[in-house]
DNA sequence: GTCTATACTTGGATAGAC
DNA sequence: GTCTATCCAAGTATAGAC
């Protein structure tokens, strides 16, 4: 089927993630899409079967499919530093999607159940290059769990807030130098001590 | 009016703390709180006067309340380590109630209006803290809202994911340890060196 | 392929019995 | 102080018109 920018699905895939980030899925009715998306509420379960499916849609074509390619064989700071960069590009291109992801995480409801196969996934293998960096001697920490939290909790963070607006003052920086950022604050929270203390370098 | 641990008034906070933490609150209905609760349904308004009166109500007695104190007049180490100790103590305290914290920062509603200021008030501080260690040569960073973000997403986080249980092994470690480790982490990601560049073994 | 009208379900609040 | 029954509003899905 040919799918445009413009035609009533897309409407709804655009208008529900829109909504589904602002307000949640349980916040967020049919109606509301509908209206957003210039449509009428029937074609949600004409295009989709349902709201859920809707939802389902958005995680199978917003998804960040190729965070784990090339992200074999190489070390552990290439490793995470390869999977900081892929989040947080995706972080930025995709921050509604972000914001989605990060109302499920926390909850309970079993809408996301395929999607978490795939975020396990990719945590897994953070953890993996954690684990290695550890016992290389590059990275300096206890409990490898509490490590990969604050990661996840880093690069899963949106950049945007509806809500605290007042709190942040700068304006949009450019995706390079976000990825660089992030990259450096969490490889040297991990104990990394290449870029600040001089006899490391070899 | 006496208040026990066992009253109706007492049972629908704990419950409905539980279930919004869990479905988030437009997943969460007056009926199922009640059904936790072991009360029914009318007591909500008998009470509270709403569902929405409940939700406020969890945030007047369960906030962080002292956060803000004895952190005035510090240095920025002192400053930011006292504040993620605190924040750190009542992620692990009051679990349900970052869950629900979570969910509220990143939504459009207004539901927490009068929460909004009191939680700008304590990343404002922590903004402040890092200007200054900035000034004095302590942090190495070069823009303080990402900071100021990184450290966010990091002491807000939850420590329990109903949904990726398989990715986190370990179990509950004491707070103490919790806070020390985040602090190190934290204070690392920010440049301050202290703690690694003398010499790493101890 | 798109929309209108509507039936069905669920949630929130309330009146009144005990 | 607590519960039952019920009203009203909102959300969802569907049948069928165009």
């Amino acid at each position: 089927m040919e799918q445009t920018q413009n035609d009533a699905k897309t409407r709804i895939l655009l208008a529900s993630k829109k909504l589904f980030a602002l307000n949640g899925y349980d916040g967020t009715s049919v109606r509301q899409i509908c209206e957003e998306a210039n449509t009428n509420a029937a074609l949600i379960s004409y295009y989709f079967g349902g709201k859920e499916s809707v939802y389902q849609a958005l995680f199978e074509i917003y998804s960040p499919i190729n965070i784990l390619t090339q992200v074999q064989n190489i070390s552990p700071i290439e490793g995470i530093s390869a999977i900081v960069k892929k989040m947080t590009e995706y972080r930025i291109e995709e921050s509604e999607m972000i914001s989605i992801i990060q109302q499920e995480i926390f909850m309970n409801n079993a809408r996301i159940e395929n999607y978490k196969k795939y975020v396990s996934e990719i945590w897994l293998t953070l953890k993996y290059y954690l684990d290695e960096g550890k016992a290389q001697g590059i990275f300096h920490f206890d409990s490898v769990d509490k490590a990969l939290i604050y990661i996840i909790a880093i690069i899963t963070f949106p950049n945007r807030f509806p809500n605290l607006d007042c709190v942040f003052a700068e304006e949009d920086s450019n995706k390079e130098e976000a990825v660089n950022d992030t990259i450096r604050f969490i490889l040297r929270g991990l104990g990394y001590a290449a870029d600040h203390c001089e006899v490391d370098n070899k």
